[in-house]
DNA sequence: CTCGTTATCGTGTGATTGACGATAAGGCCA
DNA sequence: TGGCCTTATCGTCAATCACACGATAACGAG
C-alpha cells in the first residue's frame, strides 16, 4: 500500500483538486418555472450557457460560497432558499483539470433581474422548457434535471413553495407556483382546502389583497413547519 | 477583482484542497440499527472513532471513491445500495487543513464482519443509539445525523428497506428493518397488506421460508420500482 | 392433540381525496 | 344601479384509504 491512499494521512498536492459551487436558480416568471443561465465569456466552453458558480474560497464554508456567488449573479441573498444539491466529480468533467462541483438549489421569488458577472457575459432566466441541454457547458444538463427533480419532489412534503413567493401571498400564487414546478393544473378548490387545512404550511396575515381582479383574498405568510403532512399530491 | 474569485479559471494551488469520502454505512444486526465506525490509529484524533472513508485519487470518480473504501472497510461491494448523503467542507474541519468529504449513505444486509482497513485499528458494528456523539472524530456526529435522518426519510418513499435485507425475504424481515430504523413498532397485519398491496415494491418467488418457527412465510424479492406510491407513513 | 408462534386475510369505522356545485365579493361597463 | 366577468372560499358526495383489531391458517414443540 502506498501513502497516497492511506486514508485520512495528509494528502500531498497531487491529491488535492480545485473545488467549486454551482448554483441551480429557479424562480417563477410568467407563470412558468424559469432557470439562472450564465454565457460563458471563457474558456473552455465560450460561448456556452452554464449554471452561475465558481471556486470556494480558502477561508469560506461551502454555504458560504454559494450565497456569495448567488449575491454576484442575482443581487438575491436573504430571503432566498439555498439548500445543498449533490457533488460532481467525474474526473474528466472539467478539461481543465479535476474539479469537485457542490451543486445549490435555490428557489427565489421573481425579483432580481441577473446582473452578468465577471465570468460571464449575460446572465439570463431561461424557462426550463426553453433549455437545449446538449448545448450547456460541463455536465450542467445532468444537475438540472438533478435539480429539477429535486424542486419538484420538495413541493411534495415540504413548506417550499412559498420560497418562489413574496413575503405575503395569497393561495393562488402559491398554486401557481406549483402548478409551474410540475406543469399540471390543480384544481383551485381542492388546493386550498390542502394548503389551509395543512397545519403549520400558511400563517394568515389578516390582510387581503384583489391585486387579481375578482374577490379579494386572504394573504399569508410561510408557516414554522419544514415538513408537510400531509403532503400536497400530484396526479 | 483578483484572478482568485475569478470564477471557473483555473485555480491555483492554495485554492486546491484534499477530497474525500466518509461513509455512513447502516446495517440490522439483532433487531437494531447499527453504524459501522473504525477507531484511528493516526492523528488527529487518535483512538477516536470516526466514519470509515479516505482520499479520492486522481483517476477515481466520487462514487468509486466510496465503492472502494467501503470493500476495504466491509469486504462489501455489490449488492450495497450506496448514494450520496452531503458534502461537508466547513473550513476548519479538519485541523491539517482545508478537507472537502463527501459523504455516502450505504445500506448493507447484515453479512460481512468489518475488516480493519490500513489507518484504523478496529472496525466495529455500533448500535446507533449507543454511539456516544461527543467523542466522534472530525465532524462526524453531524454526518451521522444527517444520515439517519435521510435513511428514517427514504424508508417511507423508496422501497430501499429492501437493501438491509438478502436477496430473498420475508415481510416480517421486512418489518423488522423498518421497526429497527424508525425506532417503532408497526402492525403486523396492516404491515403486510401496504407492502403486499404496493405495486412493484415486492415480487414473491414462489418460494416459502419456515426459518421462524411459525407458519411458513412467502419470500420476496425487490420489485422494479424506485419510488413507493403510496409511501409507508409512520406515526 | 393442544398450545404457542408466526403468517395472512377480513372487516368496520373514521379520515382523506378528488370532482364539482354553490356562494361570496370584488371590478367593469352599459 | 344592475348585469356580468373574475377570482376566492365553502360545502357536498362518493370513492378510497388508514388504522385498530378479529379471525383463520399453517407450522413446530411438547
Amino acid at each position: 500500500m502506498t501513502p497516497m491512499n492511506r486514508a485520512k494521512a495528509t494528502p500531498p498536492t497531487n491529491l488535492r483538486y480545485a473545488v467549486a459551487v454551482d448554483l441551480v436558480v429557479f424562480t417563477i416568471r410568467d407563470r412558468r418555472l424559469c432557470l439562472l443561465l450564465v454565457e460563458r465569456d471563457i474558456p473552455p466552453f465560450q460561448g456556452a450557457w452554464a449554471l452561475p458558480g465558481g471556486f470556494v474560497l480558502p477561508d469560506e464554508d461551502l454555504r458560504e460560497a454559494a450565497y456569495r456567488e448567488l449575491a454576484e449573479e442575482t443581487g438575491l441573498g436573504s430571503g432566498v432558499h439555498l439548500e445543498q444539491l449533490a457533488t460532481y466529480g467525474a474526473p474528466t468533467r472539467d478539461p481543465r483539470g479535476r474539479t469537485i462541483s457542490i451543486a445549490w438549489l435555490a428557489l427565489s421569488p421573481d425579483a432580481a433581474e441577473p446582473v452578468a458577472g465577471s465570468d460571464a457575459s449575460r446572465a439570463q432566466w431561461w424557462p426550463v422548457d426553453h433549455i437545449d441541454s446538449a448545448t450547456l457547458a460541463f455536465d450542467h444538463a445532468r444537475i438540472i434535471t438533478d435539480g429539477l427533480e429535486r424542486a419538484r419532489a420538495k413541493l411534495e412534503y415540504s413548506p417550499l413553495g412559498a420560497a418562489f413567493c413574496p413575503p405575503e401571498f395569497t393561495v393562488a400564487q402559491l398554486r401557481a407556483v406549483y402548478e409551474a414546478v410540475w406543469g399540471q393544473h390543480l384544481d383551485p378548490r381542492n388546493f386550498h382546502r390542502k394548503v389551509t387545512k395543512s397545519p403549520g404550511f400558511l400563517t394568515p396575515t389578516g390582510a387581503m389583497t384583489n391585486a387579481d381582479g375578482g374577490r379579494p383574498a386572504q394573504l399569508y405568510r410561510r408557516g414554522v413547519i419544514d415538513v408537510l403532512n400531509p403532503p400536497i399530491t400530484r396526479s
